[in-house]
DNA sequence: GTGAAAGCGCTAACAC
DNA sequence: GTGTTAGCGCTTTCAC
């Protein structure tokens, strides 16, 4: 009931110190040391009296101190491009439960997306003597691969390969993935595919998945039609909807277009459901991540379904091992994804 | 082209310290340390000199070594239920955006729901020396509230009005906005109305938004039927849909129905979909949050708007003021709301 | 202006 | 077993 004993949220009550502890106990501090770290063994008469001390101060060793000496502050550095999106929530999900199994913590960062914020947060990371540093970049630009190099600190990168690199990522085959919704858009019957990509500077979510509907495309012998073609700024439901608007500002309209990503499904979908043409009858659809959207639009969106939080979960797992035991250079993980078919591409619905 | 100087990633790398910096230059730390801090003037030779040699090694200050001295991390502890659910993303936005202006940190944690882990958290994060804590708890426990009262850092508290504290506190009028869609309802003259709650123990999302449709009801001198107020467990779509399904068993169906939040709703539309009950004609909707999903829905939701954002803004504005003038203890902040109708609940759509 | 020295709170050698 | 001492890397008196 120790009521009125600090006057809480003023940042005041100045913090009760081992020495304090110590003086209270009437022993030296190494040996109040030694009982929380049970770094080795003290008389028990001792240890009661310390411990009480420590009860009754409510005293809590100072971790920045701790952290000084052990060269470790059991917290590691998050650096994502945003926090909206889903994707990106499921990531610092997986990250975050590592991270406490291994009693660490981690700083979150977000990038929004600007190479330049994101070297300098690699920087500040590794002064702030994080122990590993988790970095899930949109586009590895020239800059950011020599801000990686300069690091002294281990460190993961989710969603992108790094090429001529050693450095472990974990990431999924956007490319191998776009192929297959295309291949199945095709195997459906349809036949004049378009596509509303992402940004391309994104590497992963943009450029990999242009092209592996293009690969699919040119290895059914389907020709490519530039005006079916759409590449957006964004990855949000407003750049679905403008990027259908303009695909149906063509002559001719495709049977079926391929969305870089749910959210932006759902944007076209939404102007294809303004403009009266129904899907798939009129034209069919397909997504990418299946987040929970894709399944409660209507129809529900045929996507590529893959774990974020698995993402996050390998990488932060690489990481502490690779910290345990600096040798295990961890090499790079792929996450498996799946294609899932639902009514917004079958004809038969 | 420093090309492989450190073997990165390895953990390796012996971090540069002040005073190599200071030997290669050929002066004493001291100087060194006034020249990266500004803190004294010092010659314009040796200036130059260290800066060069800060150059060529790339050192960085140990920020840990400094947080000691200064008494200040620059981190600011972020606690929250969940991150999944955007109204969390949200939060997290808004803190991110003020530390990143202030050139703080966040430290990210997340309590999974469980009290005895928020306890846990704020002891952990001063042992941490944050400079401040925010904390977005779901239903605020006696034990969660002794443990605040122990606290020595200062602190905000996000969704939750503390009673008989002074604690600053960031909170949405939820009693009163409930009220509000409750009384909107009435007026599109649906008389019959049920309501699917998320769980008491959640004091703002869940309680307080149960208590203002009971005083909306009571207001207008509806009856409260028991058989179509149902408790559910989670704030989670498929919580809305086995909610609908619960009161549709009922021996007769409410006209219309409010959910706690719009993944519920969205959840409960689905269902009713499913059971051939056509919205708002069969039976009118409605939500909150205002989350993105409530206007992708077919039909688009009825909801309560309000930011999330804006509260974790305010939220972090009013703990940085605090940290630079503790004697500004900052009271409560209500965030506002606005009731947004859309076609789930208006019969002439 | 500059350097030497003290010390932040703690752990880990080192003595006894 | 226990106390004394030396730092961790830095900022900040205190002398000069």
């Amino acid at each position: 009931m120790r009521s009125k004993s600090n006057p809480q949220h003023t940042g005041g009550g100045k913090n009760v110190t081992i020495k304090e502890v110590a003086q209270r106990a009437g022993v030296s501090i190494s040996t109040v040391s030694r009982v929380l770290n049970r770094s080795k063994p003290v008389s028990d008469g001792l240890k009661k009296r310390i411990l009480q001390a420590v009860e009754e101060t409510g005293y809590m060793p100072n971790a920045v101190a701790r952290s000084m000496i052990q060269k470790k502050t059991g917290v590691i550095g998050v650096i994502i491009p945003e926090i909206f999106n889903p994707y990106f929530s499921g990531l610092v999900q997986g990250i975050e439960h590592v991270a406490k199994e291994h009693q660490s913590y981690i700083m979150l960062a977000v990038s929004e997306i600007k190479p330049r914020r994101e070297s300098e947060l690699l920087r500040i990371f590794q002064a702030r003597q994080m122990d590993g540093v988790i970095l899930a970049a949109a586009g590895v630009e020239r800059s950011l691969k020599e801000a990686l190099d300069r690091l002294s600190v281990p460190y993961v990168v989710i969603g992108q390969r790094l090429a001529e690199k050693a450095a472990p990522c974990v990431y999924l085959n956007n490319r191998r993935a776009a192929f297959e919704v295309t291949s199945h858009l095709l195997d459906c019957g349809y036949q004049n595919l378009g596509i509303i990509s992402g940004p391309l500077w994104d590497l992963a979510s943009g450029r990999e998945r242009l092209e592996g509907f293009q690969e699919a495309l040119k290895k059914r012998g389907q020709p490519l039609r530039a005006e079916w073609v759409v590449e957006r700024q964004g990855f949000h439901l407003q750049d679905g909807y403008e990027g259908m608007k303009s695909i149906l500002q063509a002559p001719q309209r495709p049977d079926a277009v391929f969305c870089a990503c749910d959210r932006m499904a759902a944007g076209a979908l939404q102007y294809l459901k303004e403009s009266g043409i129904p899907v798939p009858k009129g034209m069919a659809l397909a997504g990418f991540d299946d987040e929970e959207l894709a399944s409660i639009v209507n129809p529900r969106l045929t996507t590529i379904r893959h774990s974020p939080f698995e993402m996050g979960f390998k990488a932060a797992t690489l990481l502490v091992n690779q910290l345990e035991d600096p040798s295990i250079a961890g090499g790079d993980i792929t996450i498996p994804h799946q294609l899932v078919v639902r009514e917004s591409t079958s004809l038969d619905s």
